[in-house]
DNA sequence: GATTGACTTAAACCATGGTTTAAGTCGTAT
DNA sequence: ATACGACTTAAACCATGGTTTAAGTCAATC
């Protein structure tokens, strides 16, 4: 297995080193591996896990519900079906959450036509 | 004119009143009308202003941009086009983020496909 | 004339999501 | 052997966007 420090992981994820260290301490990132220094070490695992985690990020699900959603995969299989449930509702959410950034940026182009409009006469 | 109290604009808007006071000492509602008692008045044109803010804050602008706005109509028409481009970057901004959600959200069907078809088994 | 409900204020408080700091350890290159 | 860069920690700090509290005023109702 190839294994990245945590400089190289924040790199290959374009997110700061402290944001990680962050998200263990709110353990988002269980029984995180490390080197005889005690250096953290991320397998491609790893990164494809916090890749998840970042995903969920950009949709605006917060920390706490990302935690609900590591402790139920430390649990095994017969979380399953909560996880499933869990991310077919923030789904749900966030196409709501667009439909209502989408409605409001009209409401916004109506301001955007009117200055144009002032503007060219 | 007809005019409303803070909690009928409260009511109407779907927003709580301490929520307007703090837009209103955020700066974001500049000479706000009061009656003889002191209290806010609000009139419909000061309603539809708060809408254009709330269209403002659901596609995520931080509040001291909106400061800048509401600054720039004091000055008047000579900032009309700083207020233009303003919100022509802010739409950029927020179709931006409309898309990274949107693609983050591919990776989360990825995993409700996975979890879908571990069920179905 | 006392109570009620709606309003006022300034200031304290809160949650969220990190970021920064200070003090120290380790492995490698000079 | 020492200096360097990368790493470690816990704790303090920060910004954002409100919400809540405490103390008080006012107009209309009982």
């Amino acid at each position: 297995m190839k294994y990245v420090s945590i400089s190289e992981a924040a790199a290959q994820l374009g997110i700061p080193e402290s944001t990680i260290r962050y998200y263990e301490k709110k353990g988002l990132l269980p029984q995180m591996e490390r080197d005889e220094a005690g250096r953290r070490i991320f397998s491609e695992d790893r990164i494809a896990f916090l890749k998840i985690i970042i995903y969920l990020k950009n949709t605006h699900m917060p920390i706490s519900s990302i935690r609900q959603y590591v402790d139920w995969m430390l649990e095994g299989d017969s979380t399953t079906e909560l996880r499933l449930r869990m991310f077919q509702e923030h789904k749900q959410a966030v196409l709501e959450e667009i439909a209502l950034m989408t409605e409001s940026l009209q409401g916004i182009d109506k301001k955007i036509a009117r200055y144009t409009n002032y503007l060219s006469k």
